[in-house]
DNA sequence: AGATTACCTGTCGTTTCCGACAGGTTCTTT
DNA sequence: AAAGAACCTGTCGGAAACGACAGGTAATCT
């Protein structure tokens, strides 16, 4: 271990690369001119609950078929594919072999999948930012099943560091990352916005802050002009999803 | 690439036996007498903002000098480590020599780490999960300058792995998984939260939904209950950080 | 057949919140 | 010396939320 080999560099030649692109399709194009040196099929990135002002819809950078795109999101798969659920309920990479496929309509997305020709195995890195925001970074490959394990071991130690970077790297070119409202916010609205997370009501707030209700009230009212927010309740829900104030 | 070479799975030894172990302490002693195979001066595991009715307080796991943690708690430096605030700005592994050390109170806090004989270089990886916790995980090193760079690209493949399993399997082990609550709201009560959180009004809701003002201020009671929250923002700041409702 | 659960709706009275007016201090930057 | 920012406080009145009563249906499980 002492003296890692040069193929160890790969990922690292790829990170680099995908580093110097200037938008979401070159960076992808980087993948995937490197998709045959891990012998992949296909690299599929997917980014949702993306925080931004200009931007609600998801990232999309994917290389499978544009008829089985077409097919996935006209039959909004996203809320049935179990790679997605399963990637919502954890944090390790999920092993599309190892999905229970019991379900009817689960074996039916799988079937289409293959149909489109998606490849046998697959890999999916559940990643989640420091915005909230949650992506899916998938490849996909299609060799004998005695074959598998061992290539899964080396894909998840080279993917679960390209697929952070790449995914950082995505929000930054798609200029997500400056969510300016944490600096904005004083100390003051973060505390208050805090304690009217964790229940506590202006009156509470006020005794335990040793203020006057009014003064209390009055960070609440610059707190939900700064986060552009229409009620208490849906400015602490930006702010948690902003990263301004913690979880309670 | 194509035949990975046996040591390629030392990796996935350790996350086996860490698997094996039925307490955090038990898996902590599994990374600390497999150090030395990285050349490792220390292994460090902190969970922060852990999601549980019982559990408040971080879980910890270090290998560090207890003066150094003594002192490290005593003077509350998980809000000064400049590691601590890098890791909650991105997403992305963080070496300890590339943190800048301007601010004296930085430099305070290295200088009395090295004190403590914590090594010069350090690699810290973020790790946010699905119940909106926090953790780091992070590893040291003493080595010349020169070897850091290489030895740094080795560590991060092989800890970005272990970090991620380590931080699953620490949350299993202190039983922080299961939060029911996603599965004991109903659709309409979570419905509910999610356009609260959106900023609207009852009456607002109850015009989006077709239902009657009070027949969403029943779902929104339930929801209350069901999350023991003291108000709808309160239970709205739960559903979010339990995963119950997505971000607005 | 009874229990359970999710669902839906109503009124009354109280509490809390929130917007719009008003006033102020202290500290730092320009 | 002026400007800006963060901080603090007051009152009035209306809007919204909330708790505590009340009533109901439809579907599923035991």
């Amino acid at each position: 271990m002492r003296n890692p080999s040069p193929e160890n560099t790969l990922s690292f030649e790829i990170i680099d690369r995908i580093s110097a692109a200037a938008k979401l399709e070159e960076g992808h194009a980087v993948l995937r001119e490197n998709m045959h040196r891990f012998d992949l099929k296909h690299v599929a990135y997917l980014g949702l609950n993306i925080p931004s002002e200009r931007r609600r819809k998801p990232l999309v950078a994917v290389t499978y078929s544009p008829e089985w795109q077409r097919h996935y999101e006209q039959s909004d798969y996203v809320n049935i594919d179990p790679v997605v659920s399963a990637g919502l309920g954890g944090i390790l990479p999920i092993d599309w072999t190892e999905i229970d496929r019991t379900r009817p309509t689960i074996r039916k997305v799988f079937g289409e999948a293959q149909e489109f020709d998606v490849g046998m195995q697959g890999l999916s890195f559940p990643i989640r930012g420091r915005y909230g925001e949650f992506a899916l970074f998938s490849i996909n490959a299609d060799v004998p099943a005695r074959n598998w394990p061992s290539l899964k071991k080396m894909l998840v130690k080279e993917f679960m560091v390209i697929s952070y970077y790449f995914h950082s790297w995505a929000l930054q070119v798609e200029q997500i990352e400056q969510n300016d409202f944490a600096g904005k916010l004083s100390e003051r609205e973060k505390e208050c916005l805090r304690w009217s997370a964790a229940g506590k009501t202006i009156w509470d707030t006020s005794a335990i802050l040793g203020l006057s209700e009014r003064t209390v009230r009055f960070h609440l009212e610059n707190a939900r002009s700064k986060l552009n927010a229409l009620s208490t309740t849906h400015a602490v829900s930006k702010a948690i999803s902003y990263g301004v104030i913690p979880l309670p």
